[in-house]
DNA sequence: TTGATAATGCACAAAGTGTTCGATATAATC
DNA sequence: GATTATATCGAACACTTTGTGCATTATCAA
């Protein structure tokens, strides 16, 4: 790829960025993004065809990025631990996260965060898709499913809106309490 | 109230909630709106000050309704039951809601829900911040209540969008057994 | 250096927004 | 039923935003 396309994307991704940990994503205008990004009207809609898209694009990135090693990782089926290594891929989600606090924050927390978590849950469901049925036998897999992929979004992003603020560990720990995974 | 006025507000709610079933709220016109409810322009705006404060009126109106039982109940405390009337009230709130499904699914289902989460989080919140803390004491409250209160929505949500096949009382038996509150 | 291509800036049509105002229709009151 | 109040209509308006087109300039890869 081209050393221009890279600027001027990553220009406009940080920009969209910024302007989302202020603003909710439905009052940001494209002239906004391209004043804040530096960057031509024609170029914008070079690289992408709508907000939509650029969000999209955004969330993508992020979420690719970060989830790069748990979804691909084979140390995840270590069944010495009851949780089957759940504890530790949800650890080491947490400290990619916070590595790219940077990038992300303005995605998760701040008004937009319903938006974000479209994206987000996908990503978990993938995660949890390779873990077994928890405790409860006798609740259906897929609403339990639901359960846990939607409990450790809200999890997160909670954590994320209190500033990261609570250890990791901690919050794996509590998360995997509370969903009854612990024991 | 005026009939006039409750006449052409029902007929912009009901037009709007038609239009959340089909598209997501960014991507409706108040022109569309208009068309739809057969009414003028300048109405509208005598009504609602933007698309944003039509979206809020409109899920205050359906959950001020769906939880005012709940909300205010004094049948709640009773101890006799471990989860001290949790369950009733949870089911007694799903039935609401299966009553009033004509006029909460546009908002619920379809691609706008997250934007119908916000507000459905507002009143569960309120809901849940009368109850006892669940068996986990080794939990900070705020992360627990958050915890429930995500849950318990991400579960209606699946549940809605899964048409309300599942009986009320088995989605609360469900919910209850997966958040540790049944013993 | 040279050919390719990305970015720029400007102009443009099209769509949507929110407001104004006189005319009309409909409700509430006597 | 006549009167008064007011909600709605509809058309016009200025304004913002959007997405596209195109000639020009700058930058990259070889």
């Amino acid at each position: 790829m081209d050393r221009r396309q890279l600027k001027t994307r990553s220009a406009i991704f940080q920009a969209f960025n910024k302007l989302l940990e202020k603003k909710h994503f439905n009052n940001i205008t494209v002239q906004e993004i391209l004043d804040e990004a530096n960057v031509g009207r024609s170029t914008f809609y070079a690289h992408f065809e709508t907000k939509d898209a650029l969000l999209r694009e955004l969330c993508t990135d992020i979420f690719d990025h970060i989830f790069s090693q748990e979804l691909h990782s084979e140390s995840s089926h270590d069944f010495s631990s009851s949780n089957h290594g759940l504890k530790e891929k949800i650890t080491h989600l947490l400290y990619h996260m916070k590595d790219n606090k940077g990038n992300v924050q303005g995605v998760l927390s701040g008004e937009s965060g319903e938006l974000f978590m479209r994206y987000f849950k996908e990503y978990l469901m993938k995660m949890f898709e390779q873990y077994p049925q928890s405790i409860r036998q006798d609740i259906p897999r897929e609403f339990a499913l639901n359960h846990l992929v939607g409990s450790l979004a809200e999890a997160v992003k909670w954590w994320i809106a209190d500033r990261m603020e609570m250890p990791p560990e901690e919050l794996a720990d509590c998360y995997l309490k509370l969903i009854g995974y612990d024991s």
